[in-house]
DNA sequence: AGTTGGTATGTTACAAGTAACATTTTATTT
DNA sequence: AAATAAAATGTTACTTGTAACATACCAACT
């Protein structure tokens, strides 16, 4: 049985009896076809079924209406709203996203670029800071428009949008250590950039004031059972800790599960502190202290100034450098 | 300032001195190039940073080695599983997925299929049961396979792959009653197709022993917060509630949060039972009872039989049904 | 009747890569 | 040195939709 190949505009315009020219127009303008005409060719792809092709709009260098957006992890909730934040201004303007990920790998990372460079995307929105050779290489020649997301604690290709993960992880420690808390360990995991971005503010802290940095680390990707793991071993490693800054919230609520488990008490013989303040944080008992961090805004600031940079005429990816910072707050709640 | 134009392989042809045809065959079967050849077209490449065009490729019908994968939520982290199930097959045989989602709305996931279609996926995978006409007309005529995931209660379209809600919710039901509660309320939000169909797998198992089935509903999205909500709600339209049947976990959970925040003892005076049997609910304390369903799997089992299909000879996309299950687990925790 | 202007449709060329076939160059054999 | 085979490269044609230009047709006006 042969496949039923798909129905191009000239097997629209033989059914018609047009060139394939007149119902183009029909797809483009209608207003340039003739009343009847328009009937006959409404009919024809009624029964067809047409479906636009993308290949020659490709071919012919035009805007292809996609913006690839890499995000490191689909787990991770933290960029499920940071995708919304950015469909919420493309989707709108008419863009559809192409969506990828790379398990925090550089070298996937690199498929994923040529991967939507090859769809020739418009522009593109990554989640990291540090790329390869040939990732910077190809964006560099591609001519898209690239902004950076997330942590603007570095110097951006073109464009960062997102806050400082050092000063926050600054800011948190010096909060925990405000209220009294004097043998704070951080709990890391995966080390990514990120995480020890915010080991490095956490150490800066606690320095400052006089405070021995400790910490539990591993390169093991995060989850509640992780986070329960490292607090025994946070416990064993140094037996009078007294509060724990998880570089995430999902590390924070394993460890507070397993205070419950164990009787621990939090805050009062623990304090226990994430990263991000996501829903499931805030809502459990007691409420996680965390840094909650704008990741709708994040993806709402990348995705318009996307969309002003692809729709500018100057070519705005050469000698292009600016750090837009978005900002977060600390959050104490229940659990310090 | 002009924006760098990406080269394409004539740019490379002509700073060797050699026609395109021959620069194609080098990407292809290099081979068939002469060793002095290969070493300059390569220096060439590097120079000018040469990235592949998908745009021909489409043109020519050829394989795009791109398959389309529709889940109707990012939040929902069902599918963050399920999409690592489906490329841990789809990856290491040289394809990429494109991903997309629709926020439970067939009217975006008709222009989400068409989009996919647009650039020539060599397959689909849809989270869906139902679908607009137009979406199944342009499935139809573009002869991709497609394979419907998660839900196995209802006649695919060509091919499904899940397990039946209905019968899900029935055992959990069963299981329940077994146990001794007797006012089991079902908690739904968001009211799609699967929220309604274990609705009726709990109604049938509340039948089955003479008991009335009841209900708090919402078209909300499913949120911990809700959770708490409709907990509340459940005891005041339904005061002697001994037990909540919530149609996914994190409804669950927030349920069970809310007991916390007011001192009603989980299991003892209110059973919470949730659904897909995430990490978190896991992780908790007490530990969720849920249906534990094979995501993984599923995503899994979609992505080899939506490769076999791609690579068979045979146009299986027309007259093709059949069903696969893949079961799920009815796990009671601590919860219950 | 002839000119003008507008509307509707057609023709041509083009974008980037590749399959299929054609030609040229180099190596091997007699 | 000529003949033949093999290797390397070139030429042509094709894929789809659209911009730009060309043509055909009809109505209205002088």
């Amino acid at each position: 049985m042969k496949k039923n190949k798909r129905s191009s505009l000239q097997d629209i315009a033989d059914a018609v009896g047009v060139t394939k020219m007149t119902v183009s127009r029909y797809l483009r303008n209608p207003e340039k076809v003739s009343e009847s005409t328009r009937t006959k060719i409404s009919a024809a792809i009624d029964t067809l079924g047409y479906i636009a092709n993308k290949a020659p709009d490709l071919l012919s260098n035009a805007k292809s209406y996609s913006i690839g957006v890499l995000v490191p992890s689909l787990t991770n909730h933290v960029f499920a709203q940071v995708i919304r934040g950015i469909e919420d201004v493309t989707g709108p303007a008419g863009y559809q996203t192409m969506l990828a990920h790379y398990g925090y790998n550089p070298e996937i990372e690199e498929k994923r670029v040529e991967y939507l460079l090859s769809y020739h995307v418009d522009g593109l929105i990554l989640s990291e800071t540090s790329h390869t050779d040939r990732t910077l290489k190809m964006i560099e020649m591609s001519g898209v428009p690239v902004i950076e997301i997330m942590d603007t604690h570095h110097s951006p290709m073109q464009q960062a949008v997102g806050f400082d993960n050092v000063k926050a992880a600054f800011d948190m420690t010096t909060a925990l250590l405000n209220k009294g808390y004097c043998n704070i360990v951080y709990i890391g995991a995966r080390l990514d950039v990120r995480t020890r971005l915010k080991f490095q503010g956490y150490s800066d802290a606690m320095l400052a004031k006089g405070f021995t940095p400790k910490s539990v680390m591993t390169d093991q990707a995060s989850s509640y059972s992780l986070g329960a793991e490292l607090l025994q071993k946070a416990r064993t490693d140094y037996p009078n800790t007294d509060c724990l800054f998880c570089t995430n919230d999902d590390l924070a609520i394993g460890a507070i599960f397993e205070c419950q488990r164990n009787n621990i008490l939090v805050p009062s013989q623990m304090g226990v502190v994430g990263f991000h303040g996501h829903d499931i944080g805030q809502a459990m008992v007691p409420q996680l202290a965390s840094v909650i961090t704008p990741r709708y805004q994040i993806g709402n600031v990348a995705g318009r100034e996307l969309l002003s940079r692809i729709n500018s005429d100057l070519d705005t990816s050469m000698n292009y450098k600016q750090v837009i910072d978005t900002g977060y707050i600390v959050h104490l709640g229940e659990s310090v």
